[in-house]
DNA sequence: GAAACTGCACCGACTGGTCGGTTAAGTTTT
DNA sequence: AAAACTTAACCGACCAGTCGGTGCAGTTTC
């Protein structure tokens, strides 16, 4: 049963994540404590208190940016859509769709990129992925197209770190592309795989109910 | 008229870079110049003497890295290949070719990750997406097919951060499949754009002469 | 040809400052 | 009162960069 003093425990933590997330973003990883505290209106002494070293701060801010996009994958699952690829489509959304912040995916893939040096870390993202990988094979989409899709999602997401953006007309048009991709396979003549042609104008066949695309 | 002593400097400089290189991506960013030096068999101030300072060392590094990419690339153009899509073909082929060093692209990777934090390094990389962007553009391929085949390519040669690895079955395939719709773009039904219907089985007509896959 | 000289490549001890973590002394809430 | 929380001062380790110096290759002068 803990005590309150002052503000709740785990606001305070949730304050000194989200310092730690914007100080490692701008000076990466060689960010000082001092530098995470000060953002985050708390001493030294008051981080340590709830990150018992610098070590674990940076665990606990990897374990939520993972946990962060996994809810965004959730809350981008479009309810009233009951089809194969249904998943995939929100896991596209997650990493395409323009936020509010537009820097918050530049800022996090900063992040994740720092956070790699990590043995733990890297595990904890090791782990994440094959999670990943699991869902997104149930989500009944041939396994080829949903790695093609997934690669595409992953790489576009990843360009502000090159200097672009995911705001862009092109990228955009991308997302649209791999989820009609997902709603109708058939649109990509996967190579190497015995199929019965499919009509030509199957692309035309788009599916009712998701997003507004 | 330089004098020689010693070791030609330029021989030196890689050594330290390749050391550098080494250290950084397994002791991360921040790897001591110490470390660095003792990896090449250098002393620190015998590397202070090649690179000013730890930024110039890192900035030269990371010059190298974005060359490195760029002369794979190069090397991966099949000189019988003249059809629309080579340096696309290319490109793909330096992002998901199994090297010999099955640790080189992980190491890379890493390594750049690290490197987005300085604002030289970030514009140095920048300079180059854009210039690969224009270089892409001029490929000969509709807009959108390079937009998708690059995202996947790079998101697919990401994954060695998440602990997957290139050598895959499925990445493999995924290479295959992407030089295919390179050669065949029509085998993509590309979304939103006003084109007439291809035959459906055009999936079939492969162009000769390019590489093995 | 050999002594005197020049300058490049390199060395490693040292330093000034930085940073992760500790501690003792509070303050606030229950 | 006592647990929960916060703080400022402090410590020790570490590290980037400095600096005086060494050795060697080639040049000049005699």
């Amino acid at each position: 049963m803990p005590r309150k003093a002052g503000r709740p425990p785990e606001q305070t933590r949730r304050i000194l994540l989200d310092a730690a997330a914007t100080v490692i973003r701008n000076r990466g990883i060689t960010a000082t404590l001092d530098d995470i505290a000060r953002e985050a209106g708390v001493s030294k002494g008051g981080l340590i208190y709830h990150f018992a070293s610098k070590d674990e701060l940076i665990l606990a801010l990897a374990t939520d940016l993972l946990d962060a996009f996994r809810k965004a994958v959730h809350a981008a699952l479009s309810p009233d859509d009951q089809t194969a690829g249904r998943l995939t489509r929100a896991y596209i959304h997650a990493c395409l769709d323009p936020t509010d912040d537009e820097h918050t995916i530049r800022e996090s893939l900063t992040l994740t990129a720092h956070l790699i040096t990590s043995p733990e870390v890297a595990a904890l993202a090791h782990d994440d992925a094959r999670r990943w990988q699991a869902e997104l094979d149930a989500d009944g989409l041939p396994a080829d197209l949903v790695t093609l899709v997934v690669a595409a999602a992953d790489g576009a997401s990843y360009t502000p770190i090159w200097g672009g953006s995911i705001h862009t007309a092109a990228h955009q048009r991308l997302k649209h592309q791999l989820i009609a991709l997902t709603h109708d396979p058939t649109a990509w003549k996967l190579v190497g795989q015995h199929r019965t042609a499919a009509p030509a104008d199957s692309a035309g066949t788009r599916m009712p109910g998701h997003r507004q695309d």
